[in-house]
DNA sequence: GCTCTAATAT
DNA sequence: AATATTAGAG
């Protein structure tokens, strides 16, 4: 809760706000409307020599879009209702987001908020989240004071800020060979809004770059650096601090490491439950200590199913002919809610693929191993993409070559009596004690998957499991 | 004070 | 789901 009105920009002085900043409000409510557009020209947002006036309003988001799309670069910022009739506010956020990357500030309406919650403290709470999650810079609660208009420009110079020193690694999408390039360090400031009353929180540290914060996206070249790592320090001594160490890679924080290190674990302790034992970097036979026992054995239900990505679903039974596959991009928090569609047909029904799995179970483990058996998943073996280094899928994967993919796979092997067969289409290399995949008969359709996701055209090889137990696969498609 | 890890938040 | 952040224990 600091001071208020810090100086604006360029001009040095504490009261004066940046004049002819070019506004766009959005308000179904022609007198809310009204209202809003009164307050901005108090605040000397409005027109001085621009042929378009600088401060705008629209009834209506779709013109407002259109007025946005026909005039790129005339904006610096929107305001937008919440609830409005065809687009709403989060929908024109997302657009807005996307289309233009303008600042965009969500007006919540006090009306909608009491309609739809039984208490307004939570929903609006809720409201809020939803607004940033997508993206808005600010929230600000109807009705609307002139002393929050007053600050709104905060946004405009944060987004500029953010631009100039962040050299915008926006697409980081299918790109790097370098291994860390979409590395960067944020520390964020906590900013918000609130409800009735006020809100300014402006504390000039100085980092406070409210626009985007850059997640590290863990790469399959990271990724393979961080198992290289490991298995060179072993599972007992693969501590966040060494294998940063290892891995050697610029502006990598330990933290990072420390959080995929928790997932990694996370994904061998699923596989560990499930298979009893695991294999070290020694290729010795460990028990993992810490293993909670309330782990289940297999997680066959709902949550394997819908582990990474591609969303699959499938029907109780997995007996559909056709399963839906679901992806969005998750490039941006801005994208929420946009995702496509496919389909992808199966070439059986799952219960009549031929599934070669073998596995020492003992009699008791049969209610749930037995039903492993029957539709086995690439992860529960190996594949967590965790664990295969199958991690990143990137958007392109999607669509048609998604659909190319012929793939067909068996999941055989594992270090118990698993056993890999030799195959057709593919070459395949196993370690000792390998868990080996082949391409022999029909797979389950996520293993598919993961396979399939790995490869956008030709061939394409991944390892599966780590250190001894790994096997390197190496796929060609016809 | 630093590191690790589990838990929790975004 | 994937990462980040936090909190408490060593």
């Amino acid at each position: 809760m600091g001071n208020p009105d810090t100086a604006p920009p360029q001009n040095g002085g504490g009261d004066e706000f940046p004049v002819g900043l070019r506004v766009l409000a959005v308000d179904d409510d022609r007198s809310c409307l009204l209202m809003l557009e009164t307050l901005l020209r108090q605040c000397r947002y409005e027109d001085i020599d621009v042929g378009i006036g600088r401060v705008t309003v629209k009834d209506k988001a779709c013109e407002a879009l259109e007025l946005l799309r026909k005039n790129k670069d005339q904006f610096d910022i929107v305001l937008s209702d919440v609830i409005m009739p065809g687009i709403d506010g989060f929908r024109l956020l997302e657009i807005v987001g996307i289309e233009m990357d303008l600042p965009v500030i969500i007006l919540g309406d006090s009306h909608y908020l009491e309609h739809v919650s039984v208490m307004s403290a939570d929903s609006n709470v809720e409201t809020v989240m939803k607004g940033i999650m997508h993206g808005a810079r600010d929230f600000l609660q109807k009705p609307i004071r002139l002393e929050e208009l007053k600050n709104i420009w905060q946004h405009v110079v944060r987004k500029k800020l953010g631009e100039q020193s962040g050299a915008k690694g926006e697409a980081n999408n299918n790109n790097s060979n370098d291994d860390n390039q979409n590395i960067r360090h944020n520390r964020r400031s906590r900013e918000d809004s609130n409800d009735g009353d006020d809100e300014q929180n402006d504390e000039s540290d100085d980092d406070h770059l409210t626009s985007k914060k850059p997640r590290l996206t863990w790469t399959l070249e990271l990724h393979s650096k961080f198992i290289n790592a490991i298995n060179q320090l072993g599972v007992s001594k693969a501590v966040p601090k060494r294998i940063l160490d290892l891995m050697d890679t610029p502006g990598l924080t330990r933290e990072n490491v420390a959080s995929h290190l928790q997932k990694y674990r996370n994904g061998l302790r699923k596989n560990s439950a499930r298979m009893g034992q695991f294999y070290d970097d020694n290729g010795g036979l460990n028990r993992m200590s810490g293993l909670p026992p309330s782990i289940p054995l297999l997680s066959f239900g709902e949550q394997g199913m819908s582990r990474s990505n591609p969303i699959e679903r499938f029907g109780v039974n997995g007996y559909h002919n056709r399963s839906v596959i679901e992806y969005g991009s998750t490039q941006s928090p801005v994208t929420l809610g946009f995702s496509r569609t496919i389909t992808q047909s199966l070439s059986r029904p799952l219960n009549q693929q031929n599934i070669l799995l073998r596995h020492q179970i003992t009699a008791s483990q049969g209610g749930q191993l037995g039903r492993m058996m029957q539709h086995p998943r690439f992860g529960d073996f190996a594949s967590s993409s965790m664990l295969s280094g199958n991690m990143n899928r990137q958007p392109e994967f999607h669509g048609s070559s998604y659909m190319r993919s012929q793939f067909s796979h068996d999941i055989v092997s594992s270090q118990t009596g698993l056993r890999s067969f030799p195959s057709h289409d593919h070459q395949y290399k196993q370690c000792p004690n390998g868990i080996s995949v082949s391409t022999s008969g029909s797979l389950p359709q996520e293993a598919r998957n993961d396979i399939a996701s790995t490869n956008a055209s030709g061939s394409h090889s991944f390892a599966i499991g780590t250190g001894p137990s790994s096997l390197e696969v190496t796929d060609q498609i016809p």
